[in-house]
DNA sequence: ATGTAC
């Protein structure tokens, strides 16, 4: 284990685990330990570790892996966060960069991503043939199948295989406890792709030669096009959060349990408290997973309309980095929270999905805007960390700050604005998407050099933007 | 992140 990529350091709660270099550990500053050590305060807690992308949130740091042993565990919905499963979805396309190389053609393609998916602000869906219901309670399988293409094969449905779970199981009653005005509104937020660093890219694939097998087995060519969804549960994550989040503290309250901060609340998992919420977190996921499948199913409607009726977009994954699982880790069942970090499974492992057996299944991490994304795969050390990975760069200055520091032109420039590879952007006035820009986050290549040298996981392919269509 | 909300 290089010393200059983990440490272990002892704080007055407990133990952290910190996976990055040197210098991005020393870049973190004390309120990322500060929340650390207010995690470890939590009853029970077996282990606790940061990637090298964490950065403060609200009660827990983003970039945190927190981890109880299942049958003593708690659940914490404020490290979970609101934007619960949160996640990356990846399609693949028969389509090369030269394909896409005429600017105008990208433009076209941008444009008819956005008559179909809605990315104002208070963006509405319009999905009167989906009961939300059915979503929440049983994911893609809840959908019509006119929306899952490939649904009348169901065993090689790629929509349905190739994801983390495609149906999250839990106890219905639990959705009473959300208003009637959040069904509504959720409803009409199906296929929306949402604000701040929620994202639909068209990028080009550059192979990592080391693992060109891998690639090879995943479908993935050099210089192959590619579709990159980042999404998440939408204002019913929020509402989740919310209405749980206020249960589980009076739980706290009347077990006497408490930290540092008050706003970072938990609750046995073997509570009323406990158990409603990671029932209404397993609604959330579904929702989450759903969402990306039908912001999916409207870009390949879009490439059809650009590229021809004949165009396909298989799904090579959809995996989430916000949420609370139990997991089998050696012979124990273990409740992992993964806030901001994401699962990569080693070839072999049992946990992998059945397509992605042998080659452990595809962890996808976005960059910012601008900057490459990676796909990834896990390899046998990672078992040191539960096999949890980055989430992506991780934001280095607040939105404000950036839009103090960052001009418009600066950011043109960074996304290439006039240039034959411009990358073409959905917004023509920039200034609304401004604090997404690239100097707003980590440098996202030395995040992924932390975690292959951490020995946590490995690159497949690198893939650069293209195109973007983000909200507001 | 969020049909934000002091």
């Amino acid at each position: 284990m290089d010393t200059n990529y983990y440490r272990r350091i002892d704080l007055p709660a407990g133990e952290l685990h910190v996976f990055a270099h040197h210098d991005l550990y020393h870049a973190m500053g004390a309120k990322v330990l500060e929340m650390a050590n207010n995690n470890l305060q939590i009853p029970n807690i077996r282990y606790m570790s940061y990637t090298p992308d964490a950065h403060v949130g609200v009660g827990t740091c983003i970039g945190t892996t927190a981890v109880w042993r299942a049958e003593e565990g708690f659940v914490s919905p404020s490290i979970v966060g609101s934007d619960i499963g949160c996640g990356m979805r990846v399609h693949l396309t028969s389509l090369q960069e030269r394909d896409l190389q005429d600017v105008k053609l990208r433009r076209k393609l941008v444009k008819a991503i956005e008559r179909r998916i809605p990315v104002e602000n208070h963006a509405r869906g319009h999905f009167s043939d989906i009961r939300l219901e059915h979503v929440l309670l049983k994911g893609l399988h809840g959908l019509p199948g006119k929306y899952v293409p490939d649904a009348y094969t169901p065993r090689k449905a790629t929509s349905m295989t190739h994801v983390e779970s495609s149906r999250f199981a839990f106890d219905e009653d639990a959705l009473n406890r959300i208003p009637e005005p959040v069904w509504h509104r959720s409803h009409r937020q199906l296929g929306t792709l949402g604000g701040g660093n929620h994202f639909i890219e068209i990028q080009a694939v550059s192979l990592n030669e080391a693992n060109r097998s891998i690639a090879e087995r995943w479908g993935l060519k050099d210089g192959q096009v590619v579709v990159m969804i980042h999404s998440g549960s939408r204002a019913w994550g929020g509402a989740v959060n919310q209405f749980s989040g206020s249960e589980v503290a009076k739980t706290m309250s009347r077990l006497g349990l408490g930290t540092a901060d008050p706003r970072l609340v938990f609750a046995p998992l073997d509570s009323e408290a406990g158990r409603m919420y990671a029932n209404l977190m397993y609604s959330a996921l579904n929702f989450a997973v759903v969402n990306r499948h039908l912001l999916a199913y409207a870009v390949r409607d879009a490439f059809r309309e650009t590229f021809g009726s004949k165009t396909e977009l298989t799904t090579l994954y959809d995996l989430m980095h916000n949420y609370a699982c139990e997991e089998t880790h050696g012979s124990d069942s273990y409740l992992v929270h993964r806030k901001g970090t994401t699962r990569a499974l080693p070839p072999g492992h049992p946990g992998n999905p059945e397509p992605y057996k042998e080659t452990g299944h595809p962890a996808l991490i976005p960059g910012s805007m601008g900057t490459a994304s990676y796909l990834m795969a896990g390899v046998p050390e990672g078992a040191r960390n539960y096999y949890s990975i980055c989430h992506g760069a991780g934001r280095v200055r607040s939105r404000n700050a950036t839009k103090q520091l960052v001009t418009v032109n600066e950011f043109a420039s960074s996304l290439r604005i006039g240039q034959d590879d411009e990358i073409v952007v959905n917004h023509r006035a920039l200034e609304a998407i401004i604090d997404e820009s690239p100097q707003a986050y980590k440098d996202v290549d030395q995040i992924i050099d932390s975690v292959v040298q951490a020995r946590l996981a490995d690159v497949v392919a690198k893939c650069r933007p293209l195109a973007a269509v983000k909200g507001v």
